[in-house]
DNA sequence: AATTCAAATGACAATCATTGTCAACCTGCT
DNA sequence: AGCAGGTTGACAATGATTGTCATTTGAATT
């Protein structure tokens, strides 16, 4: 199985701090901050610099290849994620993360954007709650 | 017309301060800043401590009073609302703001929740654009 | 293998929103 | 007027994130 890594933007190279960051990013199923992430290479002995962990997240989500969402106080958490749009359910205490989906909710805001004339939309929907081993 | 201002939570006391940035609110449409209001006051001579708003403007969050949401950058901002559960169609560039409701995500956020096991519930949902003006 | 050069890195400083501190200050009540 | 506790604001502190820039590295080319 090597194909189920992020890939960076076409015409980055892979450096090793990159693949670090990417390998890292396979070994959790939660959200986790760059920080989080940061400290988690250094305890693998793998050392990246801070400001190298925040630009590969960022450029790694604004390619798609993660998700990245904000916690309800403006935090970045990232997480590996699948191809298709979907949206999270989080839990507060715990950072367990289920993936859902919702056509539903995707037409829906498609049709309000554009019934108010508003484009190149997009929305963000997190669901936040108590995870049933955290209640 | 006396009614629409937003209230503190019961137990608070009504200063010049928190008068202040109640009224402030009634004064614009669109999403701002703690630190814009906090600008917006001072020029009008209601100097009110930039702590203080913060603070003001997290208690009439809190309280349901005002709305608030985070940018796609973290960023806090509030705008005053209608007392009923919506969200928000933004201008990514001017700020612009359309109240929406949609209770069919309401419902469908409740009901993967609860699918999920998971309790106390609360979701973010913000659609940003741009508007017919900026376009 | 050596050369080259732009992309990439990282230690560190700088931002910037937001929160904490705490003495001085009001508000409501007696 | 006087007391008690909520409230304020100037300022420091925090904490995530971004900027800087000299140094390093990747990979294409001699």
């Amino acid at each position: 199985m090597t194909s189920t890594e992020p890939r960076m933007p076409s015409g980055t190279r892979p450096t090793r701090q990159r693949r670090a960051v990417a390998a890292a990013l396979q070994s959790f199923d939660d959200f986790r901050s760059a920080q989080d992430i940061h400290d988690l290479l250094k305890q693998q002995g793998d050392n990246v610099g801070l400001s190298t962990v925040y630009r590969t997240l960022q450029a790694l989500a604004d390619g798609g290849e993660v998700d990245m969402l904000r916690t309800e106080e403006g935090e970045a958490l990232y997480r590996r994620c699948s191809t298709t749009h979907h949206h999270h359910l989080v839990c507060r205490s715990c950072g367990r993360t289920v993936e859902v989906e919702g056509p539903t909710v995707e037409r829906w805001s498609d049709s309000v954007a554009s019934r108010h004339g508003f484009t190149e939309v997009s929305h963000t929907l997190e669901i936040f709650g108590t995870c049933p081993d955290c209640g």
